[in-house]
RNA sequence: CGCGGAGUGGAGCAGGUGGUAGCUCGUCGGGCUCAUAACCCGAAGGUCGUAGGUUCAAGUCCUAUCUCCGCAACCA
């Protein structure tokens, strides 16, 4: 019997389709199960969506679908993207399957059984026309955040978790355990949460409809993180007769999550397997994020760097490759197509594409494929020999520490070395004289077995085209293998190599980032020849993304620095914003004060000349590039939506 | 003073326990020609956010201060 390892990802909320921080985590989840397999552990490798909840039942209205409707669609484009991008996970659950709804309710009875669940009543900011609570720090000045309304105290009857009696047990978890990692996260958590003593948490609502009942209070649904949650175990069989191997691969071995969901990860979940007896997940692994100038993804930034794209035009294996290296330990990554593409260019067209490239091209120039078996070996070879056999344990450490950059870092750095070689040895040179063919024989089977094992240390990472490596240089499977990994001289002395096609072709980065600059840039001009409308249908879902609303122009004056700005103050039914438009051209100051007008308000703050500006004036283009401002009927009361 | 993180050559980052400031990319110069205009060598470029302090000696310790970012009960 095979040692165990179970990995999981969160469980994903499809309130939108995918983007390519969702790829992060689940992609880096894929590396360290195939890494895991590679080493003969029997692997257990999850991933899921979390699909309960208002929000969800919002959209699935919003779209005139049923929630069940609505999540089927975004699941497809979540499996789709998993297969796409080589994900290999072993398990999917969607907190909808009948084996989950089973186990959450068993272990909710358990819980309440047992008393660490009981009911109370739940105070709080009540918006009546909306439904919702709302605690005081989601108020937006005092008023409900969705509407603008005002809210009430209310209260009413839930359900609570007695979370305050785990305060001690973990604490001790957090802090006297390798539990959380990184480290850094550990004080975040005690000092925010757990410090002054946990508090009970509310774990039902009568609000949200779309969801787990409560088995003995079906008017009761319960809160879909603690649905969410037990995911890592109903897909084992906990409390369900579907799965069986509970036993088998509880406890996991690693939680892989973003770093805002680390506070569930960190106290709620395993203070609810205390509760049920059951042993706390071996490592909780909270990473950073891939922002976008600085800027947290978005759904709308989503559109940019959408993995379908990306794959497409660079390869599935450079895209895992380039999220992978950029994401420093612990803190979070800039993307840019800038970025991705340099480091697909330099990392793996220049340096591990080219190294494979003129090995392989040399080996076939100067013996015609196949190695002669007579060798010489020179004290310049040691390093290079040494270094690769050497590369295995710091990288399999690496990744069970999740530190998938630092371990790209160490392959690579025997990558370069190779290159070097190259330089020093000058095979170009030996390859003119018949007395030096065994040390040039030397020379390639040394570069030969150095990609062999830089390949199969990275083909968990890149799991499409390190085959076509070994096809290349002549490896066998079993040349590839974890075990021969540390070890010099596995493949046979006259080895045959195959020249193959190019495996990372070069990017040429200007001629690209003005092609993916075009895809963003909407046509400003309708030409008669294309229907744009056509051309670029989008979703009701996609739209109801923008959110619009009206205000009126009280206050406006010219940005001094700028020529085209005018800085406006709107009312805008709330606190008041300031948006700063490009539309000084075209109109006064005065023109514009005391106008109804149609702004986006939910598009991210931006400083123009130094003003801020929260949001966008909606304006048409007219002939010559003008823009002529949409004007609304004086009566329209500021602050609704447009829709 | 809600919590936390970050400010180091053009860009992105390393620099626990204080002792000549490093890496990758980019730039410039040179070399090589097996290779995907790739590879190798060399150089330029930093008063380490600011102001004080401790010390023979401080990115590295202490104090104050400025700026940026994230979290604050849906968010990978």
């Amino acid at each position: 019997m095979s040692k165990t390892f179970y990995i999981t990802t969160p469980i994903y909320y499809p309130s939108g389709n995918p983007h390519i921080g969702h790829c992060y985590t689940t992609v880096a989840c894929d590396v360290i199960a195939r890494f895991k397999r590679m080493q003969g552990y029997d692997v257990l490798f999850s991933t899921g969506t979390d699909e309960h909840g208002a929000k969800i039942q919002q959209k699935a209205e919003s779209e005139g679908k049923t929630p069940k409707e609505y999540v089927d669609g975004i699941v497809a484009n979540f499996k789709r993207l998993w297969s796409f991008m080589g994900v290999s996970y072993d398990r999917y659950i969607r907190t909808t399957d009948e084996c989950h709804i089973q186990t959450v309710q068993n272990i909710f009875r358990k819980l309440y059984d047992k008393g660490y669940i009981y009911k109370g009543t739940y105070k709080g900011k009540y918006c009546v026309p909306c439904e919702s609570f709302w605690t005081e720090t989601q108020l937006i000045d005092g008023k409900c955040p969705d509407c603008g309304r005002e809210v009430k105290e209310a209260e009413e009857e839930a359900y609570f978790l007695k979370l305050s009696v785990m305060t001690d047990r973990i604490i001790d978890l957090l802090r006297n355990t390798d539990y959380l990692r990184p480290e850094s996260r550990v004080n975040e958590m005690i000092n925010n949460f757990v410090k002054d003593g946990l508090e009970d948490l509310c774990i039902t609502r009568t609000t949200v409809k779309w969801g787990i009942p409560v088995p003995f209070d079906e008017k009761h649904t319960i809160y879909v993180w603690v649905d969410a949650l037990i995911n890592y175990i109903s897909l084992l069989g906990y409390g369900n007769d579907t799965f069986n191997d509970f036993d088998k691969y509880w406890p996991a071995d690693m939680h892989m999550t973003a770093k805002e969901i680390v506070r569930f990860h960190s106290i709620v979940w395993p203070a609810m397997l205390m509760m049920l007896d059951l042993p706390v997940p071996k490592r909780l692994y909270g990473h950073g994020w891939i922002t976008f100038n600085g800027a947290k993804m978005s759904k709308s930034l989503g559109n940019v760097v959408d993995p379908f794209v990306l794959g497409e035009r660079y390869g599935v294996d450079a895209v895992r490759y380039q999220i992978l290296r950029d994401m420093p330990y612990g803190s979070d990554s800039n993307f840019s197509n800038e970025i991705m593409i340099n480091r697909i260019n330099s990392d793996l067209a220049n340096a591990l594409g080219n190294l494979v490239s003129r090995t392989v091209a040399m080996a076939d120039k100067y013996f015609g494929g196949t190695l002669p078996i007579d060798r010489k070996a020179e004290p310049l070879d040691d390093e290079l020999i040494s270094m690769a056999k050497a590369l295995r344990e710091p990288v399999s450490a690496y990744i069970d520490e999740a530190q998938h950059s630092l371990a790209l870092a160490e392959i690579f750095k025997v990558i370069d070395r190779a290159n070097k070689y190259i330089d020093e040895t000058e095979p170009w040179v030996l390859g003119r004289s018949e007395e030096n063919k065994a040390r040039l024989a030397s020379v390639l089977y040394n570069l030969l077995e150095t990609i062999r094992i830089c390949s199969v240390l990275l083909s968990p990472f890149m799991p499409t085209t390190m085959p076509k490596v070994w096809e290349q240089i002549g490896a066998k499977e079993e040349d590839v293998t974890y075990e021969n990994s540390a070890e010099f001289g596995v493949l046979p002395a006259d080895v045959t190599v195959h020249k193959g096609e190019i495996l990372f072709p070069r990017i040429d980065i200007d001629k690209e980032i003005d092609e993916l600059n075009a895809m963003l840039t909407p046509a400003k001009t309708i030409r008669k020849d294309e229907d744009l409308d056509k051309a670029n249908i989008i979703t009701i879902d996609k739209f109801m993304e923008t959110k619009l609303r009206t205000g009126e122009v009280i206050a406006c004056e010219k940005v001094v620095k700028s020529k085209k700005l005018l800085k406006l103050q709107i009312d805008d039914g709330r606190n008041g914003r300031q948006i700063v438009s490009g539309i000084a051209q075209w109109y006064k100051p005065e023109d514009l004060i005391g106008k109804k007008i149609i702004f986006v308000a939910n598009l991210a703050p931006a400083k123009l000349c130094g003003e801020e500006s929260q949001g966008m004036i909606l304006a048409a283009d007219t002939e010559g590039g003008a823009a002529s401002v949409v004007f609304l009927d004086s009566s329209i009361p500021n602050g609704s939506t447009i829709r």
